[in-house]
DNA sequence: CGATGTCATGACACCGATGTCATAAGTCGG
DNA sequence: CCGACTTATGACATCGGTGTCATGACATCG
């Protein structure tokens, strides 16, 4: 590999003055640029930022440590999405700034954090951006002062600075167009009960309803899957459970866009319509599934990637040393996206009732 | 940052001995290492991979450029997810080695990815690995030579090498396994034609047909979104076109999993029972969809993680010197997933006399 | 017991860039 | 035409490790 002599001697000056043509940081006859940048694409020089950073202390470097790439150690998970677009939004804003993404994945080990820490600071890097999979609370090996790190879907014990999605809010807002289409009894299918997310989207199902004047009942709140288990069987005894109340549901909203990819299955396998006899809502906006099922999903968006962007700013001034007094976790949230698997509902029409006419109901 | 010379005079030795330590490339003698080891801790001591690699002349980085992070530059497509378990599979080999994979994303632009080969110089990696979106044709900017570089999902002109997925023996696989349940008219909707996949696919569906006696009829093969434009009527139209012919099939297998879920949709909105009436056979084994829908898609897997751990392999022995006379591309095929959407077909039942005794099927 | 060999350690140069300071050439004013 | 100043360039040290070689302390052997 060329160095900054070679490029010198064939030009006939002195590394410095290579240096100097390089960086732009002081005058170079245009005679002897013109020298010095032939000789660079002669030999193909490429400087080393092995040297550079040596001399400066700065590396550019910005460490991404996520369990996106792979979750499971052996089965592949086709989970990660979210930090998918997470990582987007980082890289986005860090390219930006011309500083290098160094990124690297867990394997769904925690145990791997800890030397992947080390790698990074081993190559210096400036910061260190750690997201992960769903919103939870993490508990991370220390990292040396000076060295600041962002968290981003999850938060720690040490206040260390997070970015966290709105999941109250986003859940309030869907189901606030929920009511506004004349939805009263709302069924709500959660996720388990330990994510930190299931009991902030319940707050935010709560707000939109107090807002609308609407009673909470805890009986149209359903946890499908307690163990975790994603066995259909389940899931239709959840939905089973609210349709059989005295007062059952006109809509279904699903803790995420899956499920309500599976409750579209499981209502048209027992001859439910969707949405004509019941309404379902999503939550993420998974845009292939969103988009792709039939009725187009009514859902909210967490804009992972807009928190990835929140997460690199947020990195990048503590970086610059700029204050930023960070009192709360910035929350992100993001649009409903209204499609057309919710139906307007009509005061005197009723779903439910209709549905119970027919029959389609078991008990 | 503590440096090497710290450690020495904490311990009071030179800083040779530390590298000993560091590197137990020589003996050191046990009191001298325990007190080397305390101020190493003592300090937080983390060695300079910038040092390190200068003096060495190695860096144990490897470059992977990747459109997956984000396809499109603003529209967040949900796209990526092959490129996703591609640099899963580099990951866990790579990991393995100890070497440290640097990610760049090229946002969707083609013109990011020289600059970003540039930085991964400056770095100084030791291998750079392409993994494009889909199996395509691509013309990359030139590598220096003796930089060795993998392509994963796509070629080039120049013989690069490469990992591809092997379309045509998976859509191969899958077809015989269709007719192995009994199916002799088998329609086929294809991707775009532009696309490398769909012209190998159609070739594998044809191995298949012609390994059981069955005759080939263009007439089965359609294209639905020929503009790319993925619109239900167009989908529609073409499965119409493929049910109202003379002799009808009687199950669709579709470009991906994708394509597959819309068709679900449409097929139930116009009545037509999945598999009973009509059996429907995916590709990608995109799990999220096929998985979830509603009955679970049978399909092939395109074992993207498999061929990206044999790129790194190829990669890691290209670096290394080794001959590995590598004279076609490696492909990679996955197993075909059978679940329950395309049902067994007696020899005397035929779901399309069936489905057109009821009527269903327009004109 | 002296010659030879092994072991543990240190002195020093070097990797490739750049900051600091010095210096030669050119410019300007009086 | 000479001193003061600006401009263009170079010499040298330095960043933090490691390769090379040297050195002193012991152990071994004939």
């Amino acid at each position: 590999m060329a160095t900054i002599y070679d490029v010198a001697r064939i030009a006939g000056v002195s590394p410095k003055t290579v240096s100097r043509v390089l960086n732009g940081d002081a005058p170079v006859k245009k005679h002897t640029r013109d020298a010095i940048n032939a000789a660079m694409a002669d030999l193909g020089y490429v400087p080393s930022s092995a040297a550079r950073s040596m001399r400066s202390n700065k590396s550019g470097l910005i460490g991404l440590i996520t369990g996106a790439i792979s979750t499971k150690p052996e089965p592949l998970e086709p989970q990660g999405l979210p930090d998918l677009f997470i990582v987007q939004g980082i890289q986005r804003v860090i390219g930006a700034t011309g500083k290098t993404l160094m990124i690297a994945d867990t394997g769904g080990h925690l145990n791997k954090v800890a030397p992947l820490i080390n790698t990074f600071l081993q190559h210096r890097v400036e910061g260190l951006i750690y997201v992960a999979e769903y919103h939870q609370r993490v508990t991370l090996p220390p990292v040396p002062a000076g060295r600041p790190m962002v968290l981003v879907n999850c938060f720690d014990d040490l206040n260390t600075p997070a970015v966290l999605p709105d999941d109250r809010r986003c859940q309030r807002d869907l189901v606030t167009q929920v009511i506004k289409s004349g939805h009263r009894r709302i069924g709500h299918l959660t996720l388990l009960k330990t994510q930190a997310a299931t009991a902030l989207r319940l707050e935010g199902y709560k707000d939109a309803l107090a807002e609308a004047g609407i009673g909470f009942d805890p009986a149209l709140v359903v946890t499908p899957y307690p163990d975790g288990a994603m066995d259909s069987q389940l899931l239709w005894d959840a939905i089973d459970r609210l349709l059989t109340l005295p007062q059952p549901p006109t809509v279904l909203c699903c803790g995420n866009d899956e499920m309500a990819m599976r409750v579209y299955g499981i209502l048209r396998t027992r001859g439910i319509k969707v949405p004509e006899e019941l309404s379902v809502a999503g939550f993420d906006n998974y845009r292939v599934i969103a988009e792709t099922l039939y009725p187009p999903l009514s859902t909210v968006e967490l804009p992972y990637a807009a928190m990835g962007a929140r997460a690199a700013d947020l990195l990048l001034s503590l970086i610059n040393g700029d204050p930023e007094t960070l009192t709360a976790p910035p929350l992100v949230s993001g649009p409903v996206c209204w499609r057309s698997s919710v139906t307007k509902l009509g005061t005197t029409s009723n779903a439910l009732t209709y549905l119970q006419s027919k029959g389609r109901i078991t008990q």
